[in-house]
DNA sequence: ATTATTTGTAAAGAATTGTTAACAGCAGGA
DNA sequence: TCCTGCTGTTAACAATTCTTTACAAATAAT
């Protein structure tokens, strides 16, 4: 498979450490940037096109587990944290905030590299769920507008509840989602709603789309269980 | 969101770690299944419902570098080794085999469980996405999408139980499997369902996909002991 | 060969799902 | 305000799937 190099934003305010890894990771063909703050990586980042985020967690001003705390939030990059302490309290909160990785420093470069290949293995699949538009079945999509269109380009209209649910499916593909779970997906309320109000909208969902529940080609039920989206997503 | 709790599981042959290890992620909430060995571990884990292995490096026999490289060939299982030492070499190769983390014991049980989560949040996606279709006796069968091409490239639709009765053949080829354990592979009930239920469901898919129980090619039955799927799979 | 046990098959019963239709709540317009 | 059209929900019945049961066929043991 040949995709194009991943891209790891490195920030590391100690300038030795930071080109020796930058030069490392480059020498394996990956597309690196370095920073010495956390503003000037942010802005990086905010671009969207990077994979991975290497930060060292001692830094002058914004710290490594501070951009740890807002990366998180917001996007699903991988991040390896790098430490000259070997405490375990720091590590426990970088891990807490939803880093992916923490290395002490001296670190050994191959066991990095190592660690940043699984990771980059690991987000690749993530990066494709958190885009905005959904292409499958020759259907698109848009998250963010609400809007569906199909492969002659005719738009196709749908309902809030309609909306919530492909948005359920489409975020857990192949995964079996029950009833209840689609439920408080689409009501934002958990006491009891009929359950069977789900297959009603599946049944519609399943007309929009012109899927047949005896030959499923998007929405498979799983008897007993609930329902799979089981369209291929490219 | 109420998402059905992770299968993790867990080889070590030290008692003592092992059952502090699972009572602590059992207490989260995880489901956990322990072994002592790595043949138990994969006999489990050939049942395709794990989400995460944590095995001790340092095991009796094929130890956690053997089952890592073993289990990174057939699937995308997000995998932690525990090791005694804090060898660099160790933990180089692990990584390399494709373990996605590496902790050295004494491990922080909190450090560890943050470990955990992140890696479940990477694996739970990466799941979503790995396509694999089994090719037999010119049936194609995908996983992802529950359906099956024949030689002509008809579709030939599955009901809930058959797809998991078939996924559970063809990921375990060549190997007896008694009724108790395919029953357990289908039901979704908790009572104990009749094993000539398996039978029934047998009897079904031979028919689907045109194999006379006179002379298997795909499903042939072990007398007394079970079902074993003997397609050549390619 | 005869018997007991296990498996194959068909068909009935129970549970779950598909589909249609009707109802209540609500927004916007006459 | 009342009306109108739409959405979410519930209810009812048909269709499908799963499980059990019964009996014939096959296998293993005596």
């Amino acid at each position: 498979m040949s995709t194009r190099p991943a891209h790891i934003v490195i920030v590391e305010d100690e300038p030795v450490t930071r080109s020796a890894l930058v030069a490392y990771l480059a020498s394996f063909g990956y597309r690196v940037s370095e920073c010495d703050t956390a503003e000037k990586a942010e802005k990086i980042l905010s671009q969207g096109t990077a994979d991975l985020l290497i930060a060292d967690i001692n830094l002058q001003g914004k710290d490594g587990l501070e951009i740890t705390r807002e990366q998180r939030a917001r996007s699903e990059i991988g991040i390896i944290l790098l430490s000259g302490r070997t405490d375990d309290i720091d590590r426990i909160v970088g891990l807490e905030l939803g880093a992916d990785d923490y290395v002490c420093k001296p670190f050994n470069r191959r066991e990095l590299l190592a660690r940043v290949k699984n990771l980059l293995r690991r987000t690749a699949a993530m990066r494709a769920l958190t885009r905005r538009v959904f292409h499958f079945d020759g259907f698109a999509f848009d998250v963010a507008s609400r809007q569906v269109t199909d492969a002659a380009g005719a738009q196709i209209v749908l309902t809030r509840a309609e909306y919530e649910l492909l948005r359920v499916f489409v975020t857990n593909p192949g995964t079996v989602m029950d009833r209840d779970r689609l439920i408080t997906a689409i009501t934002h309320r958990q006491d009891g709603t009929n359950t069977r109000t789900i297959d009603v909208l599946v049944q519609r969902l399943r007309a929009k789309l012109g899927d047949d529940p005896k030959r499923p080609r998007i929405f498979t039920t799983s008897h007993g269980e609930g329902y799979v989206f089981t369209a291929q997503l490219d």
